[in-house]
DNA sequence: ATTGAGAATGAGAATGAATCTCAAATGAGA
DNA sequence: TCTCATTTGAGATTCATTCTCATTCTCAAT
């Protein structure tokens, strides 16, 4: 966590006339100094590794302020839960998901931008979000044998 | 429902050695005559109206078969539920979402596929499957003032 | 530095979609 | 028709997330 995005985040909270707690910052912490996809329960014991006392309630509310000022993107790749990134000076992408083990690789590609634009404006629909996931087998999992548990 | 419909779902159930049932012969009419994008819940409750003698776990267990089996494609648009829609003799398309009204209209654009395509095969991925979901303002939304309940 | 009002927290209860359990009912081959 | 493995229904269970509310804490005003 850098010390601008501490401010960043700090200046959050007093727009918001939110308090600065020590759960708050630590959350925060935590999502930025990760490169993970992490899932509250993730970020939970992880927090809880550093000693830092803190509660479920509290990281989920956490998340979703982050969430809803846009210091965090999250993502659901269909499995319930939801998995979150930092997302300070980042730039949008999208993702192509191991189907096997998991691995989360982030992609961007402008051209598919520019369609989704055009196949917005053509349904006269007014674009707000996106999800783009593609599934598929990484090289390492193609190679492995199918488990038979 | 169409007889052919019915007839690749009873060779299915034979193939797979489950039985043929009026429960699930119901589910699949549900699915096959109606053109939304059908919650499990939904159809329950439309199968109950139709006073079918069925239960939720029945409608979710047929769903996962219908499901396993491609006759129906289902999708998540993050609010932790699924949606099914038909997928007898359907050709692959993607989804616009209204996140005002939730109206869901289907796309199909094959330069995108194409560009999928290649961004699999230069991170080395084997693609099976994805997930591209517009959400944004349809044009009655976008007229509409915002409700203060 | 102290205070106080209102915000934040934690522990556990509640929620809701989906899955599981198991006794009773049913399908379909003999 | 008989038989028996399969299927069903009702309700319990699971699991991520949200809610509740008594207690604790933050921070602006003193």
């Amino acid at each position: 966590m850098t010390d601008s995005e501490l401010k960043k985040f700090k200046s959050i909270l007093k727009d918001e006339n939110l308090k600065m707690t020590p759960q708050r910052v630590e959350v925060f912490r935590q999502v930025c100094d990760s490169n993970e996809h992490q899932e509250s329960e993730e970020i939970f014991i992880s927090l809880r590794k550093r000693d830092v006392n803190i509660s479920r309630a509290t990281v989920y509310r956490t998340m979703d302020i982050l969430y809803q000022h846009d210091l965090v993107q999250r993502m659901d790749i269909g499995d319930g839960k939801w998995r979150y990134e930092h997302w300070l000076d980042c730039h949008q992408h999208d993702h192509l998901i191991c189907i096997r083990c998991g691995t989360i690789v982030e992609f961007i590609n402008t051209q598919i931008e520019e369609i989704q634009n055009d196949v917005a404006e053509k349904f006269d629909y007014e674009l707000v979000r996106h999800v783009h996931q593609l599934f598929g087998l990484c090289k390492q999992c193609r190679k492995m044998p199918v488990s038979r548990a």
